[in-house]
DNA sequence: ATTAGATTTGGAATAGTTCTTGATCTTATT
DNA sequence: AATAAGATCAAGAACTATTCCAAATCTAAT
Protein backbone atom coordinates (compact mmCIF):
# COMPACT_ATOMS: atom_id res chain seq x y z
CA UNK A 1 0.00 0.00 0.00
CA UNK A 2 1.22 3.51 -0.04
CA UNK A 3 2.99 3.21 -3.29
CA UNK A 4 1.71 6.57 -4.31
CA UNK A 5 4.76 8.38 -4.65
CA UNK A 6 6.13 9.07 -8.34
CA UNK A 7 7.08 12.44 -7.87
CA UNK A 8 7.55 12.05 -3.99
CA UNK A 9 7.85 15.66 -3.35
CA UNK A 10 7.24 16.63 0.37
CA UNK A 11 3.50 17.90 0.94
CA UNK A 12 3.32 21.62 1.98
CA UNK A 13 3.36 20.59 5.97
CA UNK A 14 0.27 19.67 8.13
CA UNK A 15 0.37 18.79 11.48
CA UNK A 16 0.63 14.56 12.20
CA UNK A 17 -2.57 15.22 14.02
CA UNK A 18 -5.68 17.62 14.08
CA UNK A 19 -8.52 17.93 16.62
CA UNK A 20 -6.95 14.36 17.81
CA UNK A 21 -6.95 12.99 14.22
CA UNK A 22 -3.68 11.11 13.24
CA UNK A 23 -2.97 12.55 9.40
CA UNK A 24 -2.66 9.64 7.24
CA UNK A 25 -1.38 10.26 3.75
CA UNK A 26 -5.22 9.78 2.16
CA UNK A 27 -6.73 11.71 5.01
CA UNK A 28 -4.04 14.55 4.57
CA UNK A 29 -5.07 14.68 0.73
CA UNK A 30 -8.45 14.52 1.28
CA UNK A 31 -8.77 17.63 3.43
CA UNK A 32 -6.28 19.24 1.53
CA UNK A 33 -8.69 19.09 -1.41
CA UNK A 34 -11.68 19.85 0.50
CA UNK A 35 -9.66 22.95 1.31
CA UNK A 36 -8.84 24.04 -2.23
CA UNK A 37 -12.13 23.83 -3.74
CA UNK A 38 -14.33 24.79 -1.68
CA UNK A 39 -17.32 23.80 -3.82
CA UNK A 40 -18.83 21.05 -1.49
CA UNK A 41 -17.64 17.95 -3.04
CA UNK A 42 -19.99 14.93 -2.43
CA UNK A 43 -17.28 12.20 -1.95
CA UNK A 44 -17.56 10.51 -5.29
CA UNK A 45 -16.38 14.08 -6.26
CA UNK A 46 -13.93 13.85 -3.20
CA UNK A 47 -12.64 10.31 -4.83
CA UNK A 48 -12.07 11.42 -8.23
CA UNK A 49 -10.10 14.23 -7.31
CA UNK A 50 -7.91 12.70 -5.00
CA UNK A 51 -7.39 9.64 -7.67
CA UNK A 52 -4.82 12.42 -9.19
CA UNK A 53 -2.55 12.21 -6.65
CA UNK A 54 -3.40 8.56 -4.62
CA UNK A 55 -4.39 6.49 -8.05
CA UNK A 56 -4.45 3.51 -5.85
CA UNK A 57 -7.07 5.32 -3.01
CA UNK A 58 -10.21 3.02 -2.46
CA UNK A 59 -14.04 4.46 -2.99
CA UNK A 60 -14.59 2.99 0.69
CA UNK A 61 -11.24 5.29 1.95
CA UNK A 62 -12.60 8.20 1.06
CA UNK A 63 -15.82 7.57 3.51
CA UNK A 64 -13.70 6.16 6.01
CA UNK A 65 -11.82 9.99 5.81
CA UNK A 66 -14.36 12.13 5.63
CA UNK A 67 -16.40 10.45 8.24
CA UNK A 68 -13.38 10.46 10.62
CA UNK A 69 -12.91 14.21 9.55
CA UNK A 70 -16.60 15.31 10.60
CA UNK A 71 -16.40 13.16 13.25
CA UNK A 72 -13.28 15.01 14.55
CA UNK A 73 -14.70 18.38 13.79
CA UNK A 74 -12.44 18.85 10.98
CA UNK A 75 -14.57 19.32 8.26
CA UNK A 76 -18.68 19.55 8.22
CA UNK A 77 -20.90 17.46 6.57
CA UNK A 78 -23.71 18.82 4.81
CA UNK A 79 -26.98 17.29 3.47
CA UNK A 80 -29.71 18.65 0.95
CA UNK A 81 -32.80 16.48 1.01
CA UNK A 82 -31.55 12.81 -0.42
CA UNK A 83 -29.00 13.67 -2.59
CA UNK A 84 -25.35 12.92 -1.70
CA UNK A 85 -23.31 13.72 1.09
CA UNK A 86 -21.79 16.85 0.55
CA UNK A 87 -18.38 17.86 2.81
CA UNK A 88 -17.43 21.71 3.50
CA UNK A 89 -14.07 22.64 5.44
CA UNK A 90 -15.99 25.85 6.61
CA UNK A 91 -16.71 25.67 10.60
CA UNK A 92 -17.90 28.84 10.76
CA UNK A 93 -21.91 29.09 11.89
CA UNK A 94 -23.27 29.38 8.33
CA UNK A 95 -26.13 28.00 6.18
CA UNK A 96 -25.99 27.15 2.73
CA UNK A 97 -27.97 28.37 -0.12
CA UNK A 98 -28.62 25.80 -3.59
CA UNK A 99 -29.15 27.67 -6.57
CA UNK A 100 -30.86 25.08 -8.42
CA UNK A 101 -30.12 26.79 -11.72
CA UNK A 102 -26.37 26.10 -11.51
CA UNK A 103 -27.04 23.56 -8.89
CA UNK A 104 -23.85 25.27 -7.10
CA UNK A 105 -24.10 25.81 -3.38
CA UNK A 106 -23.34 29.16 -1.61
CA UNK A 107 -22.21 29.14 2.23
CA UNK A 108 -24.59 31.62 3.80
CA UNK A 109 -23.74 33.73 6.99
CA UNK A 110 -26.11 35.35 9.39
CA UNK A 111 -25.97 39.06 9.60
CA UNK A 112 -23.67 40.30 12.52
CA UNK A 113 -25.01 39.64 15.99
CA UNK A 114 -27.58 37.43 15.00
CA UNK A 115 -28.00 34.25 17.03
CA UNK A 116 -30.48 32.24 15.80
CA UNK A 117 -31.43 29.95 18.54
CA UNK A 118 -32.64 33.46 19.92
CA UNK A 119 -35.33 33.62 17.09
CA UNK A 120 -36.85 30.02 17.82
CA UNK A 121 -39.41 28.74 19.79
CA UNK A 122 -37.68 25.92 21.01
CA UNK A 123 -39.72 23.69 23.54
CA UNK A 124 -38.42 24.16 27.12
CA UNK A 125 -34.94 23.14 28.21
CA UNK A 126 -33.82 22.30 24.32
CA UNK A 127 -29.95 21.81 24.65
CA UNK A 128 -28.95 22.31 20.88
CA UNK A 129 -25.54 20.62 19.70
CA UNK A 130 -25.90 21.33 16.03
CA UNK A 131 -27.95 23.76 13.83
CA UNK A 132 -28.33 23.17 9.98
CA UNK A 133 -29.78 25.60 7.57
CA UNK A 134 -30.43 24.81 4.14
CA UNK A 135 -32.15 27.26 1.19
CA UNK A 136 -33.54 26.23 -2.16
CA UNK A 137 -33.83 28.86 -4.78
CA UNK A 138 -32.55 30.41 -8.06
CA UNK A 139 -29.54 33.42 -8.51
CA UNK A 140 -31.49 35.65 -10.51
CA UNK A 141 -28.99 38.07 -12.27
CA UNK A 142 -25.42 37.14 -12.00
CA UNK B 1 -57.90 -3.47 -6.37
CA UNK B 2 -59.57 -1.86 -4.10
CA UNK B 3 -61.33 -4.71 -1.77
CA UNK B 4 -60.75 -2.74 1.21
CA UNK B 5 -63.37 -2.01 2.48
CA UNK B 6 -64.59 -4.73 5.17
CA UNK B 7 -66.71 -2.04 7.04
CA UNK B 8 -67.33 0.18 4.33
CA UNK B 9 -68.48 2.73 6.26
CA UNK B 10 -68.07 6.78 4.67
CA UNK B 11 -64.75 8.51 5.62
CA UNK B 12 -65.25 11.86 7.09
CA UNK B 13 -65.45 13.57 4.10
CA UNK B 14 -61.94 14.79 2.23
CA UNK B 15 -62.92 16.72 -0.83
CA UNK B 16 -62.33 14.74 -3.94
CA UNK B 17 -59.30 17.02 -5.30
CA UNK B 18 -56.79 19.30 -2.80
CA UNK B 19 -54.43 21.74 -4.85
CA UNK B 20 -55.18 19.76 -7.94
CA UNK B 21 -54.41 16.24 -6.94
CA UNK B 22 -57.17 14.29 -7.16
CA UNK B 23 -57.81 12.38 -3.77
CA UNK B 24 -57.32 8.50 -4.04
CA UNK B 25 -58.57 6.13 -1.68
CA UNK B 26 -55.01 5.81 -1.08
CA UNK B 27 -53.73 9.46 -0.63
CA UNK B 28 -56.58 10.30 1.11
CA UNK B 29 -55.96 7.86 3.98
CA UNK B 30 -52.05 8.39 3.77
CA UNK B 31 -53.42 12.14 3.99
CA UNK B 32 -55.32 11.29 7.43
CA UNK B 33 -53.06 9.26 9.07
CA UNK B 34 -50.26 12.64 8.40
CA UNK B 35 -52.88 14.21 10.26
CA UNK B 36 -53.88 12.07 12.86
CA UNK B 37 -50.76 11.78 14.39
CA UNK B 38 -48.68 14.16 13.38
CA UNK B 39 -45.38 12.93 14.84
CA UNK B 40 -43.42 13.01 11.64
CA UNK B 41 -43.28 9.51 10.29
CA UNK B 42 -41.38 7.58 7.36
CA UNK B 43 -42.44 6.05 4.67
CA UNK B 44 -42.14 3.16 6.43
CA UNK B 45 -43.95 3.66 9.47
CA UNK B 46 -46.95 5.65 7.02
CA UNK B 47 -46.95 2.18 5.68
CA UNK B 48 -47.51 0.01 8.79
CA UNK B 49 -50.23 2.54 10.08
CA UNK B 50 -52.20 2.54 6.71
CA UNK B 51 -52.28 -1.28 6.71
CA UNK B 52 -55.24 -1.17 9.14
CA UNK B 53 -57.60 0.44 7.23
CA UNK B 54 -56.01 -0.68 3.50
CA UNK B 55 -54.46 -4.36 4.28
CA UNK B 56 -53.79 -4.66 0.43
CA UNK B 57 -51.85 -1.31 -0.03
CA UNK B 58 -48.07 -1.42 -1.18
CA UNK B 59 -44.91 0.73 0.15
CA UNK B 60 -44.34 1.63 -3.36
CA UNK B 61 -47.96 2.91 -3.58
CA UNK B 62 -47.29 4.43 0.38
CA UNK B 63 -43.75 6.24 -2.01
CA UNK B 64 -46.05 7.19 -4.44
CA UNK B 65 -48.59 8.93 -2.49
CA UNK B 66 -46.42 11.28 0.01
CA UNK B 67 -44.75 12.23 -3.14
CA UNK B 68 -47.63 13.45 -4.73
CA UNK B 69 -48.65 15.38 -1.39
CA UNK B 70 -45.37 16.78 -1.54
CA UNK B 71 -45.55 17.94 -4.60
CA UNK B 72 -48.66 19.26 -4.79
CA UNK B 73 -47.50 21.46 -1.51
CA UNK B 74 -50.49 19.42 1.14
CA UNK B 75 -47.35 18.15 3.24
CA UNK B 76 -44.34 18.83 3.85
CA UNK B 77 -40.92 16.17 3.33
CA UNK B 78 -38.14 16.05 6.43
CA UNK B 79 -35.17 14.79 6.10
CA UNK B 80 -32.21 14.40 8.91
CA UNK B 81 -29.08 13.77 7.55
CA UNK B 82 -29.42 10.77 5.71
CA UNK B 83 -31.69 9.19 7.91
CA UNK B 84 -35.06 7.97 6.17
CA UNK B 85 -37.39 10.97 5.28
CA UNK B 86 -40.55 11.78 7.34
CA UNK B 87 -43.51 14.10 6.72
CA UNK B 88 -45.43 16.49 8.45
CA UNK B 89 -48.52 17.74 7.85
CA UNK B 90 -47.41 21.60 9.17
CA UNK B 91 -47.24 23.81 6.49
CA UNK B 92 -46.76 26.48 8.49
CA UNK B 93 -43.17 28.18 8.36
CA UNK B 94 -41.64 25.91 10.71
CA UNK B 95 -38.17 24.09 11.70
CA UNK B 96 -37.75 20.50 13.36
CA UNK B 97 -35.90 19.89 16.53
CA UNK B 98 -34.57 16.16 16.80
CA UNK B 99 -34.46 14.97 20.39
CA UNK B 100 -31.59 12.65 19.79
CA UNK B 101 -32.74 11.22 23.63
CA UNK B 102 -36.03 9.75 22.77
CA UNK B 103 -35.82 10.63 19.10
CA UNK B 104 -38.52 12.44 19.24
CA UNK B 105 -39.26 15.31 16.27
CA UNK B 106 -40.83 18.63 17.83
CA UNK B 107 -41.89 21.53 15.24
CA UNK B 108 -40.14 24.58 16.22
CA UNK B 109 -41.94 27.82 15.37
CA UNK B 110 -40.28 31.44 14.97
CA UNK B 111 -40.62 33.68 17.23
CA UNK B 112 -43.35 36.70 16.39
CA UNK B 113 -42.05 38.67 13.49
CA UNK B 114 -39.26 37.15 12.73
CA UNK B 115 -38.26 36.99 9.24
CA UNK B 116 -35.51 34.45 8.90
CA UNK B 117 -34.42 35.59 5.07
CA UNK B 118 -33.49 38.96 6.66
CA UNK B 119 -30.96 37.59 9.11
CA UNK B 120 -28.95 36.03 6.18
CA UNK B 121 -26.52 37.49 4.21
CA UNK B 122 -27.90 36.01 1.21
CA UNK B 123 -26.47 35.89 -2.36
CA UNK B 124 -27.39 39.08 -4.58
CA UNK B 125 -29.98 38.12 -6.41
CA UNK B 126 -30.97 35.37 -4.48
CA UNK B 127 -34.75 34.25 -4.65
CA UNK B 128 -35.55 31.69 -1.84
CA UNK B 129 -38.43 29.02 -2.85
CA UNK B 130 -37.88 26.94 0.36
CA UNK B 131 -36.06 26.90 3.43
CA UNK B 132 -35.12 23.87 5.77
CA UNK B 133 -33.72 24.38 9.45
CA UNK B 134 -32.74 21.41 11.71
CA UNK B 135 -32.12 21.07 14.88
CA UNK B 136 -30.30 18.14 16.95
CA UNK B 137 -29.85 18.39 20.42
CA UNK B 138 -31.23 16.97 23.93
CA UNK B 139 -34.23 17.70 25.65
CA UNK B 140 -33.50 17.85 29.60
CA UNK B 141 -36.62 18.01 32.11
CA UNK B 142 -39.85 17.68 31.01
C1' DA C 1 13.33 -6.18 14.22
C1' DT C 2 8.91 -7.40 16.25
C1' DT C 3 4.50 -6.90 17.64
C1' DA C 4 -0.04 -4.71 18.40
C1' DG C 5 -3.13 -1.76 16.80
C1' DA C 6 -4.77 1.39 13.24
C1' DT C 7 -5.70 2.11 8.50
C1' DT C 8 -6.56 0.95 3.77
C1' DT C 9 -8.54 -1.74 0.14
C1' DG C 10 -11.85 -4.16 -2.71
C1' DG C 11 -15.76 -6.32 -2.77
C1' DA C 12 -19.99 -7.79 -0.74
C1' DA C 13 -23.94 -6.31 1.77
C1' DT C 14 -27.47 -3.08 3.19
C1' DA C 15 -31.30 0.22 3.18
C1' DG C 16 -34.11 3.58 1.43
C1' DT C 17 -36.07 4.75 -2.57
C1' DT C 18 -37.27 4.53 -7.47
C1' DC C 19 -38.48 2.09 -11.55
C1' DT C 20 -41.04 -1.21 -14.38
C1' DT C 21 -44.82 -3.78 -15.88
C1' DG C 22 -49.19 -5.51 -15.89
C1' DA C 23 -53.57 -5.12 -13.49
C1' DT C 24 -57.19 -2.20 -11.86
C1' DC C 25 -59.63 1.85 -11.43
C1' DT C 26 -61.75 6.41 -12.92
C1' DT C 27 -63.55 9.56 -16.04
C1' DA C 28 -65.27 11.03 -20.22
C1' DT C 29 -67.70 9.80 -24.23
C1' DT C 30 -70.87 7.54 -26.55
C1' DA D 1 -74.78 1.16 -19.57
C1' DA D 2 -70.72 -0.06 -22.51
C1' DT D 3 -66.21 1.46 -24.02
C1' DA D 4 -61.89 3.62 -24.38
C1' DA D 5 -58.08 6.45 -22.62
C1' DG D 6 -55.51 7.70 -19.09
C1' DA D 7 -54.40 7.61 -14.18
C1' DT D 8 -53.27 4.90 -10.33
C1' DC D 9 -51.86 0.82 -7.92
C1' DA D 10 -49.27 -3.54 -6.61
C1' DA D 11 -45.37 -6.48 -6.57
C1' DG D 12 -41.07 -7.07 -7.15
C1' DA D 13 -36.76 -5.91 -9.49
C1' DA D 14 -33.36 -2.39 -9.86
C1' DC D 15 -30.71 1.40 -8.28
C1' DT D 16 -27.55 4.17 -5.46
C1' DA D 17 -25.31 5.97 -1.63
C1' DT D 18 -23.30 4.19 2.05
C1' DT D 19 -21.62 0.76 5.33
C1' DC D 20 -19.62 -3.53 6.48
C1' DC D 21 -16.17 -7.17 6.24
C1' DA D 22 -11.87 -9.55 5.88
C1' DA D 23 -7.39 -9.53 4.42
C1' DA D 24 -3.36 -6.80 3.45
C1' DT D 25 -0.56 -3.02 4.72
C1' DC D 26 1.06 0.49 7.45
C1' DT D 27 2.61 2.91 11.86
C1' DA D 28 4.19 3.45 16.40
C1' DA D 29 6.06 1.59 20.30
C1' DT D 30 8.66 -1.60 22.17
Amino acid sequence: MNQDHATAQAEPTLPDEINGLRMTRQRREVYRILHDQRDHPTANDVFMRVKDRLPSISLATVYNCVEALVQHGIVRQVNFDREPSRFCPNLDDHGHFHDEGTGVIHDVRFKPGVQLVDLLDLPPGALINDIEITLRGRLTLS
